[in-house]
DNA sequence: GCAAAAGTGTTCAGCTTACACCCATGG
DNA sequence: CCATGGGTGTAAGCTGAACACTTTTGC
C-alpha cells in the first residue's frame, strides 16, 4: 500500500430549520483568516476514533445544542484549492431542526452565529455556497419520496402549517385540495382536539404524526409526491 | 480552529461493467495483509494536488484503462475501525463501463483483476461488502430518473438487449412492449439500417442514442420510469 | 358586514399495466 | 416444420392537476 498525504478531514454542516416560516440555514461569521468577517457553515476536524457522524453529531450539537435530528450525509468536497490553509476535505452533512428545537442557539466558540433565509443567503467564505446550494437541492428531492418535510416542523401543527413547509422547501405553491387529498390517503396524521388561530380568521385543527403509520410508510419505501 | 487529525483519504471504486449480458463489477485479490486472498474494491490513496474525482479517475484508468466513462461520487465512509492499518477515510466512486470499452483490463499492480457478477460476490475486504451494496441500490434507483442506463451499452444496440440491462440493473422483468413504447415517446433512439441475429431467430434491428435528444432529455431533468 | 384563512369534491387527461399473436430466420 | 427471439396495439385502472364555494372567526 502506497505512501501517505497529509490531507486533513473536516465535517461541514448545514443545519436547516424553519423559522417564520421560511426556511433558515445556520451560519457563522468567521473571526480570522482567510475569509475573515464572512459567514461559513459551522464545521471542524474529524477527531480520531470518531466516526463521520459522531463527528458531525458532535458540531451539530456544540452549534445547537440539539441531539436527536434528522441527520445526513450530503457530499464530499475536495478540490485541492478549496481551502487556501492546506489541503482539507470536507464530508459535508445537513441537519433538519423541528420547529421546536430550532430556536435554541448555545454558546459556541468564536465568532456570531446567526439564523439567515436558506434562499437569500450572504457570500459564504469558501466552497460553502455550492454546499449549501447542493444541500438545498438534495433537500427538495428527498420531500418526494420521503419524510424529511415533517421533520422541521414543531409536534402539533395545522395542515396549512405543513403545506408551507413544503411550499417553502419546494420553491412553488401547492393545490390545497389536492394537498390535503394525498395526506389523507398516507394516513400519517392524527386529529387533536385543539385548535388554534393565526390571524382574523377561523380556527385551524391541530394534527400530530401517528409514528405507528409512520414506520409502516418508512418500512415500505414511501412517497410523498405532493 | 482545532487541532490536525492524522487520517488518511483514499478513494474505493465501484466498476460496472455489463458483461454477457450480466452486471459485473472489477474486483482486485488481495496480495497482503490485512485481508490477504480476499477480494476487494480497486482503490488507492488521494494525493496532494489531485482532487478527489481526479484520483478516482487516475485508479479508474490504471485498472481498466478507460477514460471519459460515466463516474459518480457514492458515498464517504469513515467509521474508525474500518480498516486495521489506521484511520481512513474512503470516498467512494462508482463507475460504468460501456460495453465497447468493458473487457479492457490493463496491466495493474499487486494481485490478481477480475470480473465478478455483481449481485453475487464473493465476500469482500473491510466494508467493501457495504460499499458494493450500496452501489448497487444507487444505481438501480438512478435508472428511474436518469440516463444511467444507457452508459453500460456499446454504441449500437439492439431493443431487446437495452431492456436486458434494464431488468439487470432492476432486478425484475419488464413488459417488451410498454418497454418499446416508453422509449418511443422519450424519442432519444436513432434506428439504424443494420440488422443483428443472436441465435436462430428473427434479426433485431440496431439503433443508437441520438446526441442531439439525450441532451434536451438531460437538460430537463429527465423521466426513465421503466 | 367584511376581510382572512379553513375546510371540502369532482372532472379530465395522461400514464402505467396487463395481455396475445404473427414474423423472420436457422437448423 | 419447429424452435427462437423480434416485433406490434388496445383496454382498464390509477394518479396528478385544475378548479370554486361555504364556513368560522376578529374587527
Amino acid at each position: 500500500m502506497a505512501a501517505k498525504t497529509s490531507i486533513q478531514v473536516t465535517v461541514d454542516l448545514v443545519i436547516f430549520a424553519l423559522r417564520d416560516w421560511e426556511l433558515q440555514v445556520l451560519l457563522i461569521r468567521r473571526g480570522v483568516p482567510p475569509f475573515e468577517g464572512r459567514w461559513a457553515l459551522p464545521g471542524g476536524f474529524v477527531r480520531r476514533g470518531e466516526s463521520l457522524e459522531d463527528a458531525a453529531r458532535r458540531e451539530l450539537e456544540e452549534e445547537t445544542g440539539v441531539r436527536d435530528v434528522y441527520l445526513e450525509q450530503l457530499y464530499t468536497f475536495g478540490d485541492p484549492d478549496r481551502d487556501p490553509r492546506g489541503r482539507i476535505v470536507t464530508v459535508a452533512y445537513y441537519a433538519l431542526l423541528t420547529g421546536e428545537a430550532a430556536p435554541l442557539k448555545a454558546g459556541t466558540d468564536a465568532g456570531a452565529a446567526a439564523w439567515m433565509p436558506a434562499r437569500k443567503h450572504p457570500p459564504l467564505a469558501f466552497d460553502h455556497d455550492r454546499i449549501l446550494t447542493y444541500a438545498l437541492e438534495r433537500l427538495a428531492n428527498k420531500l418526494d419520496y420521503t419524510t424529511v418535510g415533517f421533520q422541521l416542523l414543531p409536534r402539533k401543527f395545522t395542515l396549512s402549517q405543513l403545506q408551507r413547509v413544503y411550499e417553502t422547501v419546494l420553491g412553488r405553491s401547492l393545490d390545497k385540495r389536492n394537498f390535503r387529498r394525498k395526506l389523507a390517503i398516507l394516513d400519517v396524521l392524527t386529529p387533536l382536539d385543539e385548535w388554534v388561530q393565526d390571524g382574523p380568521s377561523r380556527p385551524a385543527q391541530l394534527y400530530r404524526f401517528s409514528p405507528k403509520q409512520f414506520e409502516r410508510l418508512r418500512d415500505k419505501g414511501i412517497l410523498f409526491p405532493f
